[in-house]
RNA sequence: GGUUUCUUGGCCGAGUGGCUAGGCAGCGGUCUGCAAAACCGUGUACGGCGGUUCGAAUCCGCCAGAAACCUCCA
């Protein structure tokens, strides 16, 4: 009853079905972040989507690996960086601390981001640190096949060569003669035979900190290496998605494609997936521009451009409201909706467990489940199955007031249903639970004003009562009244 | 300049050759000592101009505007 699962190849820009290498099997892997730095919420949306796809080919009943890199060697800066130090040395010279303690700081930081944002942790989360040795052993292997050519301690990568045998351009729609008349000229690129020939290896500067030994001297792998090198140790010379941000299909996966190609003969990847960028003011988010909101400011709120804190589920609920190959532009009002909707559906699944089942359903309930799966196996359409799920929603409100009843078993396969769609591939949690706060000293004192003020009102002692309510919403507690009672939370 | 894509109601955001997406806001109502919340109901939009068609917002062309990539980027 559930449709094949449908996804977007950049490769065919189509739309085609996942027949997996292996049955039952499915191989995944995402390009993860550059960790010199606190993640951004543009870094929220390719972890929530890929996340949401793990999520759902579990779901499916595949065994995946999902596999996701932490770039921690980092990549060169040319154009702001005339001395192309690289984003990680950079940073540590800054903060006068060695390398690879900026890498851990951040890594860990946002390994933390994603915990809160519910993102489930890869299967193998391999770093390019670790793997210099098989980068070096991938260069070789396009060295020996005449794809590479070294200089001054150098290898690069001989794109014309390659054009002449395979066809360098075809994920991004570029071709070679196009990118002959338009790529800028850039400094320091004498010793390429051609400006759009890339970095295999590098020649380290004297001041470059991170460095490693090599035949060709001492160095660092290029930008694109690690993935190509890293996915096939963990997926196979072939495996079946590739995913990342748009941003990255020229040159970075271009190159991957090419250096894959040039090394093994054949192409690593069968589908390749990409999703959109996060906009503020219709202007991509990104580092390099500024104009972008840490996940840790809008989770506080500390930052101008924020109204107020977002929770991160609602921040997640906020990117799976769009699709993810839709830009999706940022804005308080946007925020302010997607956390208000929610909080409707959290709440409509709190009272879903409540429902008194009936004789016999009023409501035919296939039709959501049927269409929220279509919506899921059709590219992650996730914006349409959330829709599906407020029809839901409206159901079990209606249930509640009891305009509407279902039958124990259609109640029971909401339950399923919900949870699955909700908690499961979703990825979403409750959040706030106040009346069951951790803190159980600040629970019981609550409940005791409660009740004090239980007793004002009962006297009709109305400026008591408003009182405490007014008073402990001053010192940050959203207090309710009911109709099943008094409902508080931290707000 | 090249490549790719987008333009939907007050805001966000799906989708589609003919059948109300959805959320938020607004409005009306229910509830309530008050407040807030919650719940129910409610909106007929697809950049402009042509063309194809019985019929287009959906296909084609032109125009206008915007974005991403071409340089590190999620």
């Amino acid at each position: 009853m559930i449709p094949d699962l449908v996804i977007y190849n950049t490769l065919t820009r189509t739309k085609e079905k996942f027949e997996p290498l292996v049955a039952g099997r499915a191989g995944l892997y995402v390009c993860g972040p550059t960790v010199y730095s606190d993640s951004h919420l543009g870094h929220a949306r390719p972890n929530i989507t890929f996340d949401l796809l793990y999520r759902y080919l579990t779901f499916l009943g595949y065994k995946v690996r999902y596999v996701r890199n932490i770039t921690d060697v980092g990549h060169m800066e040319d154009e702001v960086e005339e001395t192309g130090e690289d984003k990680i040395s950079k940073k540590a010279r800054l903060e006068q601390i060695e390398p690879m303690e900026v890498v851990q700081k951040y890594m860990n930081s946002f390994h933390y981001n994603m915990q809160q944002l519910n993102v489930l942790a890869p299967n193998i989360e391999p770093r390019a640190s670790g793997h210099i040795i098989e980068q070096q052993l991938m260069i070789d292997s396009i060295l020996k096949n005449g794809f590479a050519y070294e200089k001054n301690g150098s290898v690069y990568f001989d794109v014309e060569k390659y054009n002449q045998q395979y066809q360098y351009g075809k994920l991004s729609g570029r071709n070679l003669d196009d990118i002959k008349t338009n790529t800028r000229q850039l400094d320091g690129q004498s010793e390429k035979k051609n400006s759009f020939d890339f970095a295999l290896w590098k020649k380290a500067a004297p001041e470059h900190i991170m460095r490693w030994p090599s035949k060709w001297g001492e160095g660092f792998p290029g930008w694109h290496l690690e993935c190509s090198v890293m996915s096939t140790k963990y997926l196979g010379e072939q495996f079946d998605i590739h995913g990342g941000g748009m941003d990255l299909t020229f040159p970075h996966h271009e190159c991957e494609i090419a250096q894959s190609t040039a090394s093994l003969g054949h192409e690593s990847v069968r589908y390749w997936m990409h999703n959109n960028m996060i906009t503020i003011d219709g202007q991509k988010m990104a580092r390099s521009l500024g104009n972008f909101i840490t996940l840790r400011e809008l989770f506080t709120g500390s930052n101008k451009l924020l109204q107020q804190a977002y929770s991160p589920m609602t921040i997640r609920f906020f990117i799976l409201q769009a699709h993810y190959r839709s830009t999706v532009d940022f804005s308080n009002e946007a925020l302010q909706a997607s956390e208000k909707g929610l909080e409707r559906l959290m709440n409509a699944m709190k009272t879903l467990e409540e429902l008194a089942p009936a004789e016999q359903s009023t409501v035919d309930i296939s039709a959501i489940k049927e269409n929220c799966f279509t919506a899921l196996s059709d590219d992650l359409n996730s914006p349409v199955a959330i829709a599906h799920l407020f029809e839901g929603v409206k159901i079990i409100n209606s249930v509640k007031a009891g305009t509407e009843k279902l039958s124990a078993s259609d109640l029971a396969e909401m339950k399923s249903f919900y949870s699955n769609v909700v908690f499961d591939i979703l990825g979403l949690r409750a959040e706030n639970i106040g009346g069951s706060a951790q803190n159980e000293v600040l629970s019981g004192a609550v409940e005791l004003l409660i009740s004090l003020r239980k007793e004002a009102k009962a006297n009709k002692d109305w400026a008591t009562s408003d009182r405490i309510r007014n008073e402990l919403n001053t010192i940050g507690i959203e207090m309710k009244d009911t109709k099943d009672g008094v409902e508080w939370k931290l707000k």
